[in-house]
DNA sequence: TAAGCGAATGCGAATCATTTGCATATGGAG
DNA sequence: CTCCATATGCAAATGATTCGCATTCGCTTA
């Protein structure tokens, strides 16, 4: 338990911390629509609060929102999802999991002195069931 | 010009002839609202008629799709704007092209037979001068 | 422990991108 | 030129996300 180190601005309420909970149980970014699905069955939730909620989490860099190529509908991540990265075919939308991140770290000059916090790479193609019905 | 090998099964009509020119020109990604925005000056066309063609191109590899970090919505583009990646700025939302596209051919194992088509690649921190305010 | 303040949430309604349905119009094959 | 499948015009629906405002609730301080 515990993935995040909560900032002291930040007020324990309860709704807060179910939806902290439900993001270091998954082992998959989640949509707000999803948190929400899941808190409404055993707590009282509005789907705008957990939405301000993912908010506050992002400005305090507990996790990252990027977009899901399938839905188009934004995701949150936390720490332990980052790196993991897909080749998605245009035709069926499989998922295939790339066995590594090829990102290094010098992808940002050092003089820069831009500051990593995440990265997201999406590879688009046609697997190769779908490449062969294609063309 | 002519960017696009024009598929015969698609139909020359004015609004993609509209549509097409405008991408071919273009030397970014464009939105649907963008695109309509700069046709509807001159030609009558619909902004549901833009969604299909981009649809229709889509579906025959003239463009790929993307989500825009900033906005949130889809943008189109052509052969000619890929390849170009970013690191954006968490706050300020600055992007600073990267020099380099550090994404080999390899990144798919080739016994896979995945196709590549393209690929998104943002690397997101804090630049330099929002790195020393945020922390 | 009680009081009070500022932040967070409940709730509803608005907004904005995108999609869909259906009637009409229009490329392009023959 | 005619015909048919496809594309577009137009309007309305959908779905994600945001916003406004009144109320509630953590948390600090006395």
């Amino acid at each position: 338990m515990s993935e995040f180190n909560w900032p002291k601005q930040l007020k324990k309420t309860h709704q807060r911390q179910a939806v902290a909970s439900l993001l270091e149980k998954s082992d998959k970014p989640l949509s707000a629509r999803e948190i929400f699905a899941q808190l409404s069955n055993q707590k009282s939730i509005w789907l705008s609060t957990v939405y301000r909620i993912l908010e506050s989490f992002e400005k305090e860099d507990m996790i990252v929102k990027t977009i899901d190529f399938d839905s188009s509908e934004a995701v949150f991540e936390i720490e332990r999802h980052r790196h993991t990265h897909y080749a998605i075919c245009i035709d069926c939308h499989k998922r295939i999991e790339l066995t590594e991140c090829p990102i290094p770290q010098s992808v940002t000059p050092p003089e820069l002195g831009f500051h990593i916090i995440n990265h997201r790479l999406e590879v688009l193609g046609y697997c190769a069931d779908c490449f062969k019905n294609h063309h």
